[in-house]
DNA sequence: TGCCTATTAATTGTATACAATCATATTTGC
DNA sequence: GCAAATATGATTGTATACAATTAATAGGCA
């Protein structure tokens, strides 16, 4: 996997999975490591993520640590204060209600263009993540469960074609699920498997007003299921959480 | 300036002038530096910016040249290639369409927030920015006036108080700066001008409907503006051009 | 002469060492 | 006994040194 097409046109982020403008090698395991903890919430926000510490568990020198955290810090997923380190970061209610308006706006458009563009192994990638939400949910594992639904709206983005609109999708399903796993408040999260089904079913017969609209619906709906009020969050340990794969 | 509120929400970016989710102090100078270079057209794109070179420049160390071009790796200004270097970003044609679509999508939105937030010292912000404008393209500084142009729209985000929007606002700016600068061909920047000023007459009366339609008619315009057929453009010398201040 | 190969130079990737800053704990004065 | 000031420890910021990879150059062979 992982292409590292050098991009035919410019780009700096062309292939499927890099969610950064790709540093070398080892930094990126550790950037994409550190994305997932974090977005299956095994890394509760308000962590400290020390370099010495994080560089040990990896095997890694902390220059190399410093570049992933840094790129972390760009897509938000992480805080750097000076001299004080890098935390997992804790959006706040105001970061979490700007994020999913952003997604409000731009995705629909993207789920437009995305029917449009729509090919049928294209539909075929979109049934096997339903598929593996579905296997995840029914295994219990909400982490794991929630990051694929994400993966699902990225997939589409990916569909959609628009490079530079996908960056930022990214960028704020990241947040987002960030947001979703310290504000959600409903139990069942099986709306979001209607949701992308009714989408998928959109998808399938090529009807980009509909699935625009449904992709808005959807995102409101998630929107309305959080509760923003509280704050805080409990900790967590690190290297427990860590563990490679 | 640059009061580095450490935001009092949870947000990695709060103040005004901080594009990067700034590493500490003379990192973000060289950033800043370069920014300012690449955006008003005195580092061509696809020009090398070695590490050494540039690090001798501003008397740093690599270490600290590399966070930098790393972080604006992550703007879209510049590319990093492994084992080969970084060089200024040179945004292909499909880019430049992508990134203008993404504008008009957002920007006509956020100058409807910015209307109904507007202040009345926001308005001789906005006013002075244009000022600015006009001096700058009366003196002739043709990459001074693009820069300040692309100021005054990150600044309409910056008073529509939506960070989230604001950030990509601010990458999508600095990105079609570059893209201006490339495919531009038309020869009067005139038509900026009066645009702007619609726009902050709309601003003035709150009319934020005016101020939507108004921006979206804008960026469509400069899109039509681009002549997307051409590449290749001239380089240029490094050290020139980038002499302090 | 043209093309392929091997050596050399330069630049980036990575690790380590030192300096500066911040947090904590201890001590001293009131 | 409590508060303030100081000293100590740990962690980050920065610079430098070494290893690895790439690009270029020179040489040899058909």
């Amino acid at each position: 996997m992982a292409k590292t097409m050098t991009s035919k046109d410019g780009f700096g982020h062309g292939g499927t999975h890099d969610i950064f403008p790709l540093p070398p090698g080892k930094t990126l395991e550790i950037c994409l490591n550190l994305h997932s903890a974090i977005l299956e919430h095994r890394l509760a926000p308000g962590l400290k993520l020390s370099e010495d510490e994080v560089g040990e568990i990896y095997g890694a020198s902390r220059t190399v640590v410093r570049a992933a955290l840094q790129a972390l810090a760009h897509s938000g997923l992480v805080t750097i204060e000076k001299n004080r380190g890098a935390f997992v970061a804790r959006p706040g209610v105001r970061e979490a209600q700007e994020v999913f308006e952003a997604r409000a706006l731009i995705e629909p458009r993207i789920a437009r263009l995305a029917a449009v563009a729509m090919q049928k192994s294209d539909l075929r990638r979109l049934e096997k993540h339903l598929e593996a939400e579905h296997s995840a949910m029914a295994s219990g594992d909400k982490g794991k469960a929630l990051s694929l639904s994400g993966a699902f709206h990225i997939a589409i983005a990916d569909i959609a074609d628009q490079q530079v609109l996908s960056q930022m999708v990214r960028s704020l399903i990241s947040r987002s699920s960030l947001i979703i796993a310290l504000y959600w408040r409903r139990a069942d999260t099986t709306c979001e498997s209607h949701a992308h089904h009714a989408l998928l079913k959109a998808f399938a017969e090529r009807d980009g007003l509909s699935a625009e609209e449904l992709q808005k619906s959807h995102i409101i709906d998630l929107h309305s299921g959080l509760d923003l009020s509280e704050k805080s969050k409990p900790h967590d340990s690190l290297s427990q959480a860590l563990r490679k794969v």
